[in-house]
DNA sequence: AGATAACTATTGACATACAAATTATTAGTG
DNA sequence: CACTAATAATTTGTATGTCAATAGTTATCT
């Protein structure tokens, strides 16, 4: 069998390919590729917590504490208390992010748009259907569920 | 435009969740994921260069370079210096590693056969071709070239 | 030959990514 | 109420992954 034919390879290559890509369009923002995720996630919603975003995104809550930290140095995001909770925090947009909030809407959409236009409706909800079939291959675990 | 239908996140969870898949089948020996590929790369070929190792595995330089520090350091792989080409250096697989040849090959096989499995030969093609539309997107850079 | 360009691998700095352990808090049970 | 579960976020340790800069070597070109 021969290497180049293994999709975990495939997928990762292609999956490390298009992070450089958005890369380009956001490191003259001051953001990172993962930051430039989560304050997408965060105008879709704000005020979840780490763990809500965790789940979201499908990463590890310790990553996201990592990519709060960073995000709230350099002035993206905050954690507030929770009134009813205290072992919860809530996460909020800062005004900076607010300010360029349309500019990296845009440049989500746009970016997106560009994968999507070399396909077909058809073809798309096709190549959906191939993806979600090999997440659900075996027993592969879920981390929100550890 | 929703969160979950950009395509670089659903690439990217979906690579993760592979990744973690592979990783519990590959701890047990010592290895981790990407030492375990880079392993497998190797019995395809062995005697190769980091520069060559990064181009076939799709991986920057100084990545390939802490890999290979750490499986020298486990016993796995060894550099030599090159006879005609002093800035060269050939990766060889040592006897450790040689003796886990058909029981990584293996895994490696039967995994991404599992992922196989799921879909008829037709589909696979199709998804490849749908992979490789995704690869070619505009000018997205190839480090290789860099 | 000598200057320069090209190429090799590495280093340093930084940012993901995750498992396991830890701290603090809340929920649930007797 | 006291004690145990469970939960939330973090910390620690390790491994990827990339970029920019560097040291050493070879190729090229005049």
């Amino acid at each position: 069998m021969d290497f180049n034919d293994c999709i975990c390879f495939q997928l990762g290559a292609l999956s490390r390919k298009i992070t450089r890509y958005y890369k380009e369009k956001v490191t003259s923002m001051g953001l990172t590729h993962g930051q430039f995720f989560l304050l997408v996630a965060l105008y879709d919603e704000d005020g979840l917590l780490p763990s809500q975003l965790a789940d979201k995104t499908a990463l590890d809550r310790a990553t996201i504490t990592g990519l709060l930290d960073r995000m709230e140095r350099d002035g993206w995001t905050e954690r507030r208390p929770d009134q009813n909770d205290r072992r919860v925090l809530r996460i909020h947009i800062t005004a900076k992010a607010m300010q360029v909030r349309e500019v990296i809407l845009s440049i989500f959409a746009e970016t997106n748009g560009q994968f999507l236009e070399s396909f077909s409706p058809d073809e798309w909800v096709l190549f959906q259907s191939f993806l979600k079939r090999l997440e659900r291959v075996e027993h592969m675990g879920n981390r929100s569920s550890v």
